[in-house]
RNA sequence: GGUCCGGUAGUUCAGUUGGUUAGAAUGCCAGCCUGUCACGCUGGAGGUCGAGGGUUCGAGCCCCUUCCGGAUCGCCA
């Protein structure tokens, strides 16, 4: 079927009243048809919108009219009209251009299409099932395609932004190599090396790392990176993030760098003006105030440390905690005392219970100033007292405490905060609070592997003033490594790089990597940096991510063309599949499933 | 690896204490209709109640197993 003749003149969504008694040429897909038996009103749709096509008998004849009758949802079409002004007693004010229709005057129909499984409209509601198998038909709907075409503003955004600042955009390899430390790799099997496998990247790092000993001073890439973990709503196992590195340079410079890039970002699809520097908050801070190192401070509601208030007493369980190390925080839900009922309390200690904390303790603070609560049995006038005077409460408010060691002190308290603030509307809606978090710990103690792991990765360097702890107190000791931070969610994080090899060296030791696996995982990079390695520093943020914010998606499934299911899997294409036996043997892999279990 | 929610017509859902032939809306098909715009009217088709097993006189409903989708804890340098 050719198009001759139908070349189109304009989008569907752009034929308005200024084109009035002009001829159009116009192509798209069948929204919906309202056939009047005389008159037949057609939706015709393409990716700028609607517009309204009349077959009339009499302008556009016989075998046209009866084209027109023929035609179904999704059904291509291509027509010539004619732009008229409809009677005003007959404009349709929710479409935009329902001020106009267009009488058609020839008509070709290109596709037929089959009865479509989902509905091209965005007040459908299908099961997310259905949308991603027909996930084609899917990216159809308006809302699908304005998130597409705002995805592509974002990175055309930042790519204006850093060409102008002189970074030079380098492709890196997707065939790479496993690293030990980090999030499990995806893996390929190398037919030319039997038992040998290369890794997908979970991001460009150390490639960027030696763009910087080359010389390159300014990199950046839109790079696609690969985990092997379990998905969440915010989680894919393949996601974009913009990549940069620079040399040179201190903490400030490549912060000035990012911010940059996010005001361009924000000015350019939200019209929204950051104001710059953006402010920065210590980790530190955020986790003794927020209970997280990506706090949402839309919010106040921070945790309280009222340990020394209640080391005895007399509560058994404030008690144990503090005398076992921990500590005992709590939060005030200011004037929400009554908003809760014993119920929605109920919930939310349970929510605390999914992230370890063992009970949640509340008090409601009466009108004369004392309080109720679920400790009401070792509830003195000097415990309440205390906590009254601890959280700065008024009568009205809603205390909420937990007791235990920090790291579920902090998680499940500062998860709690976000959870009242939901449950409760707390959170102003179009508000951007994009922060720095700065000076994040180098290294964290694993309980399970008794042992350091670095906190960013192990590339990071320490603050030039916690050089000398890194001996007698490495659990204290700060990195050069900062995150970006918007509404609670973390954007991305950088930090400065170690450049030297005996410090390279050092922190693998200081990881536990011996030096044989130093040398095997990472010989090539301690060899590198003896040929005059600049300092140097970077910072990655994840581009879905922040397509999610800026689109209020809740899902990077909605913000990815064709993203993966929670189990990894696309529906639509029935990936992960199997492979035929000989692509198996040429790569000498014997496959070792688990027997199914044969059921009688 | 754990916990929780869901799966009934193409789609979105309802389905009472376990009880006759599993319903509604929308979509779809046919017919009628010259100003509709969620067009209307008349008629019609459409179901492996995710799958398998069990309990029962009888299962969409109860029990067990399993598959699929989602949320989440762990995990995610």
């Amino acid at each position: 079927m050719s198009i001759i003749g139908f070349k189109r003149t304009h989008y569907c969504g752009q034929v308005s009243k200024e084109l009035a008694n002009q001829e159009v040429k116009l192509s798209g897909w069948v929204q919906r048809t309202r056939d009047l038996g005389g008159v037949i009103f057609v939706w015709l749709r393409d990716r700028e919108g609607l517009v309204q096509l009349v077959f009339d008998e009499a302008t556009c004849g016989k075998e046209c009219f009866a084209l027109g009758g023929s035609l179904h949802s999704e059904y291509v079409l291509s027509i010539v009209g004619d732009v008229r002004m409809r009677a005003p007693e007959a404009v349709n004010a929710k479409l935009p251009n329902g001020d106009i229709e267009v009488f058609v005057k020839q008509a070709q129909l290109l596709n037929k299409a089959e009865t479509p499984p989902i509905y091209i409209d965005d007040n459908a509601n299908e099961n997310e099932l259905v949308r991603l198998k027909y996930r084609y038909l899917d990216l159809r709907r308006p809302s699908m395609q304005e998130t597409l075409r705002l995805r592509s503003k974002v990175v055309s955004a930042v790519r204006r932004h850093m060409d102008s600042l002189g970074f030079t955009e380098v492709e890196t390899p997707i065939l790479t190599k496993s690293t030990p430390e980090g999030a499990r790799d995806f893996l390929v099997p190398a037919r030319l090396h039997p038992g040998e496998f290369y890794a997908l990247p979970q991001s460009p790092q150390i490639y960027k790392q030696l763009l910087m000993l080359a010389g390159f001073d300014r990199y950046y890439q839109v790079a696609r990176c690969f985990r092997d973990e379990d998905s969440r709503a915010d989680r894919q196992p393949e996601f974009t993030q913009v990549d940069i590195e620079m040399s040179f340079i201190e903490p400030e410079d490549i912060q000035g760098v990012v911010e940059g890039a996010f005001a361009e970002v924000f000015k350019s699809v939200k019209g929204v003006e950051l104001s710059l520097p953006l402010p920065r908050m210590t980790w530190r801070d955020a986790v003794e105030n927020y209970g997280s190192d990506k706090p949402d401070t839309r919010f106040e509601m921070k945790l309280i440390d009222i340990s020394d208030r209640v080391a005895s007493c007399g509560f058994p369980v404030f008690e144990d905690a503090v005398r076992a190390g921990g500590s005992v925080r709590g939060i005030n839900a200011a004037g929400l005392g009554e908003a809760f009922t014993r119920k929605e309390i109920d919930a939310l200690a349970e929510f605390a219970k999914t992230y370890r904390a063992k009970g949640l303790a509340w008090a409601i603070v009466n009108a004369d100033g004392t309080l109720r609560a679920s400790f009401n049995k070792f509830l003195t006038d000097e415990l309440g007292k205390a906590l009254v005077e601890g959280m700065s409460a008024q009568p009205g408010d809603a205390l909420f405490f937990i007791a235990d060691k920090n790291t579920v002190v902090f998680q499940a308290l500062g998860e709690l905060r976000k959870e009242i603030a939901r449950k409760k509307n707390l959170i102003a809606e179009d508000q951007y609070n994009l922060f720095w978090v700065t000076e994040f710990p180098l290294l964290e103690y694993d309980e399970e592997d008794g042992r350091y792991v670095a906190m960013h990765h192990p590339f990071t360097s320490c603050m030039d003033e916690d050089l000398e702890k890194m001996k007698a107190d490495p659990g204290h000791v700060r990195a050069k490594a900062y995150d970006l931070v918007l509404n609670g969610i973390e954007m991305g994080s950088g930090s400065i790089r170690i450049h030297r090899a005996d410090a390279q060296a050092e922190m693998f030791q200081l990881i536990g990597l011996t030096p044989e696996e130093a040398q095997s995982r990472f010989g090539f990079l301690l060899e590198a940096f003896r040929y005059g390695t600049p300092p140097h520093g970077g910072f990655a943020f994840g581009v879905d991510r922040l397509v999610m914010m800026l689109t209020g998606r809740d899902s990077l499934r909605d913000v990815i063309a064709f993203p993966k299911g929670q189990g990894a899997n696309c529906l639509m294409m029935q990936t992960p599949s199997d492979v035929k036996e000989d692509q198996l043997q040429m790569l000498h892999i014997k496959l070792d499933l688990p027997k199914t279990e044969q059921r009688p």
